[in-house]
RNA sequence: GGGUUCGUAGCUCAGCCAGGUAGAGUACCGGACUUUUAAUCCGGCUGUCCGGGGUCCGAAUCCCCGCGAACCCGCCA
């Protein structure tokens, strides 16, 4: 076999960017400026896998722009997006908003204009954070402004063709009998209730009926209101068969990642971009949603959801992007607990990318440096930052409990971890902290404390009030259990139980006086 | 019914998407710390890479056929 010529940097995205330009020359497009879009659901709390969308796509950028091309990532927030289902954990009083638009429903958190805007806001907060530059596109704006229009108009004239191709490509009927588009109910301002059955091309509206629908097993009231609706100015929506394809003509796509879920949809958006627009639709990649421990799909409109917010309290931005990129294949199973793992992983890479490890393949390094490149959004640091394991982080920061940053700074200058301490550390420590907070949080147990151990922790209280090497005072913790005829087993489980909440830990004497012997004191003194 | 992913050490999994000596954690065994439990450190063990075929100088990795598991779609967006 001969020699694999590497392309870009060598990740997937570099191929992946290749791919789309060898596709945008054989159609004969202009590359003058390559868009690319990522769609964001604003239905519920996005989750760290919506970020994963948007991401990618900004990856996919990032390579064209590396390859000597103009691209731009716009993130669409499908805001007109109706509500369907209060999501769990949400006040009972947005049930009378089911339907509507989530833009036109209040902000149950109460510091956005709306619902649809708290929701976006918090992924493109994430999207901030991670540095990731986009260009923002409302659905509410895009349908006010009349931007789809023409397309709209295209694909209602050509309903029953595209009703008919539905039916066939995915085998869903009802767009043989309905037009893909919904209005909102001028009278009740319900999506998806209004039903359009009459479209007047001359006049570009579209008349319906609020009559109601079912959603799932849920059945919808309509108001019974009859209606026109201009498609160029009145609020309405187009159906997600056809919507896709509207947007990737009006704003020129030619890149968009989706996800499993909405494969049937993207098919037919597709067909209908070439078919009827007359538009070749954009380069797709397929990624595989990311489930939760369980193996479940992680839902949008499911409370306790692993949110970019709540992954930074304990990982790296960094840690995040190269969560996401990786790789794009495989069902991903997420969790907290993939942060250690990822945060010593980009470490690792740092470590590769300046040279410090040596990797015996070629090809490898090239690629790893690659992806350590694409973490940093192809702008990497020009030096490497002091790390410690973040296992060992953790674990130091369960010990010490208070004025942890200094305290387990120290310990690490002990251990010849760090030469000294470093904003970087700082940092480190406070993620590790949370971590080991929230999620190594020791088990409580039962402190069972018969007498015989009680006179004993009591003259270990004595021993402690003086000082003492820490050898001498795991011997002072021996001799009283001996002298009191406890075995020495079960006393030092008594001990760590008092201090740490824990059948285990570190050995004794040391850890004693690292917390401090008033600490420990008076954690005794409180179980006699 | 349609589609996708996964199957690697006792266990949890990485490696696969651009083929090049089969890996980590944990568990287990031994040693050190002459004082327990534990931690830590050092050393060691562990494999039908689900099965079968194909391509290749070379396959855990790419292709095809099976088997098993999970998920998505077959409402809506």
């Amino acid at each position: 076999m001969e020699e694999q010529k590497i392309i870009g940097k060598g990740t997937w995205i570099d191929k992946l960017a290749d791919e789309l330009l060898e596709r945008e020359r054989s159609l004969g497009r202009s590359t003058d400026m390559i868009r690319v879009e990522s769609g964001l659901g604003a239905s519920g709390i996005p989750h760290i896998g919506s970020l994963g969308d948007a991401v990618r796509a900004y990856g996919v950028k990032l390579a064209l722009e590396n390859f000597g091309f103009k691209s731009e990532l716009v993130a669409y927030s499908d805001d007109l997006d109706g509500l369907r289902k209060i999501p769990e954990g949400f006040p009972e009083w947005l049930k009378e908003h089911i339907a509507k638009p989530v833009s036109f429903i209040p902000d149950p958190f109460g510091c956005h204009d709306s619902y649809g805007l708290h929701m976006s806001s918090l992924l493109l907060d994430g999207l901030d954070k991670l540095g990731i530059k986009y260009k923002f596109q409302r659905g509410v704006d895009t349908y006010r402004n009349g931007l789809l229009k023409d397309q709209i108009h295209t694909i209602l004239t050509n309903s029953k063709k595209i009703g008919e191709k539905i039916a066939e490509l995915v085998g869903q009927e009802k767009y043989q009998e309905t037009l893909p588009y919904f209005p909102v109910c001028a009278n009740c301002g319900k999506l998806y209730t209004a039903i359009a059955y009459e479209y007047l091309p001359d006049e570009k509206k579209i008349k319906y009926k609020c009559s109601g629908t079912t959603i799932g097993s849920k059945v919808l009231e309509g108001c019974g209101h009859d209606g026109i609706a201009d498609i160029t100015k009145d609020l309405g929506k187009l159906a997600w068969k056809v919507e896709f394809a509207a947007r990737w003509q009006a704003f020129d796509i030619r890149f968009e990642a989706y996800g499993k879920d909405i494969m049937d949809s993207v098919k037919v958006n597709d067909w209908v971009a070439d078919e009827i627009l007359n538009f070749h639709h954009p380069t797709h990649v397929k990624y595989e949603m990311f489930l939760d421990k369980g193996g479940k799909k992680i839902s949008k409109s499911l409370g306790n959801v692993v949110t970019s917010q709540a992954w930074l309290r304990y990982g790296t931005p960094k840690s995040i992007l190269l969560l996401l990129y990786k790789r794009i294949t495989g069902t991903r199973e997420v969790g907290f607990d993939d942060i250690p793992v990822l945060m010593d992983e980009y470490h690792e890479l740092e470590n590769i990318y300046f040279g410090k490890i040596k990797l015996d393949n070629e090809n490898k390094t090239t690629r790893t440096k690659g992806l350590y490149e694409y973490v940093n959004l192809l702008n990497s640091p020009k030096n490497s930052t002091a790390y410690v394991n973040y296992r060992l982080l953790v674990q130091l920061c369960t010990i010490f409990r208070e004025n942890r940053v200094p305290k387990v700074t120290k310990k690490l200058i002990e251990y010849g971890t760090i030469k000294e301490p470093s904003p970087e550390i700082d940092e480190l420590i406070t993620l590790a902290a949370n971590y080991a907070d929230d999620f190594d949080k020791p088990t409580k147990v039962e402190i069972q404390i018969d007498d015989m151990s009680k006179k004993a922790l009591a003259e270990l209280t004595n021993v402690l009030s003086v000082e003492s090497k820490p050898e001498d005072l795991q011997n002072a913790i021996y001799n009283i259990a001996k002298s009191n005829g406890i075995q020495p087993k079960d006393f030092f489980k008594t001990l760590y139980q008092i201090i740490l909440a824990s059948d285990r830990g570190p050995k004794l004497g040391p850890f004693i006086l690292d917390i401090g012997r008033e600490k420990a004191t008076l954690a005794i003194s409180e179980h006699l």
